[in-house]
DNA sequence: AGGCTAGGTCATCGATCGTTGACACGGAAG
DNA sequence: CTTCCGTGTCAACGATCGATGACCTAGCCT
């Protein structure tokens, strides 16, 4: 076997790696601490003298950046070609935001950390587009990219999962248009 | 104590009821047997006998009727106001489809009971209003439905916890009308 | 009255999981 | 070469849970 370098550092990236893969797949409470260290090929016990607990795990795990731009001075029109762009790279390329959902359904602090999310991270972009009932607007922004996704990626409900990107941004746009300027 | 007699029948229908909120409550995973029975005053053991497994038992407590009526007629203005009102009957006065929600995040059994409401349910009464593309049409319906119970129910982002049935309608409304009519 | 059946209990098994503490190893510093 | 600390392993504990099978009991039928 080729003993992969005795570094903690890249140890902790690769439990993270795997935590995040893991709790998207199978959610926070089948998650194991054991299937996890088996993942990167190491002890269990290793996971809790990195992380101090599974909640301490899942916490560093599910910590993470939608990276929306500055949405200042973007037309209205190019707003959910932006927004929906955001979606995908954020629900497709990384298991994170779908780990974070599915913890969220059952836990409270995952629910919470959504909560953290929406208050940092969405609301302040969307304020930037919106002046009056920035927050309701937010959340019901918030409710359809979480609705979409979880009707996508959870449920798997046929028609959605098929849609492409174009014909998706085609029926969310005007939805998030509505919600943000009307 | 008054020594509930023994009616095989109700105890069932205890315990289901039971269970539904249970599963409301804490998910699928977090919901033990023992709690179940423990609410209605009866051993475990019992639980299995009636339901075989856990499983059973969640799969007879997550059997829900939506109550849609036909909507062959209605005008295209009252949509909204009939399908938000059928919304808040289901998700507020039942527990069951919260329990539904929120163990399809984790079970794939529940994923696919889900999946049934919605080929069995959902779609065949949207087909009566919308004629091309009505799965489309019925999955972005569900879609925001889900999202606005994720969201209100599960997370409980505060904008959307506060707002009340009439407001909730007002928004709603044009996003319906949009995904079944245009 | 007596027995039979359905309703319900009890003790327990086997498996899994998070967590802990003691121990082993490997490599850089002195 | 030895020391030492960070890295990783190992065995085990304590708790919980789903499920099983033997057993008890209340109440109706004859």
């Amino acid at each position: 076997m080729p003993a992969r370098p005795r570094d903690g550092a890249a140890t902790q990236q690769h439990l993270l790696a795997a935590a995040r893969r893991r709790f998207a797949a199978d959610g926070y409470d089948r998650t194991t601490i054991r299937a996890v260290a088996g993942d990167v090929g190491v002890d269990a016990a290793l996971v809790i003298r990195y992380f101090g607990s599974k909640e301490g795990l899942f916490t560093r795990a599910a910590d993470l950046d939608l990276g929306l731009p500055d949405l200042t001075g973007v037309r209205a029109g190019d707003l959910s070609k932006v927004l929906v762009g955001r979606f995908f790279a954020v629900w497709e390329d990384d298991p994170t935001f779908l780990a974070l959902l599915r913890a969220a359904a059952t836990s409270d602090v995952a629910a919470e950390a959504m909560r953290g999310v929406f208050a940092r991270q969405v609301g302040p972009a969307l304020a930037a587009v919106t002046d009056d009932r920035a927050p309701e607007r937010a959340a019901l922004v918030a409710a359809t990219v979480l609705g979409f996704a979880m009707a996508r990626y959870v449920l798997r409900l046929p028609p959605l999962v098929d849609m492409t990107r174009d014909r998706a941004e085609a029926w969310l746009g005007p939805t998030l248009r509505h919600y943000l300027l009307d």
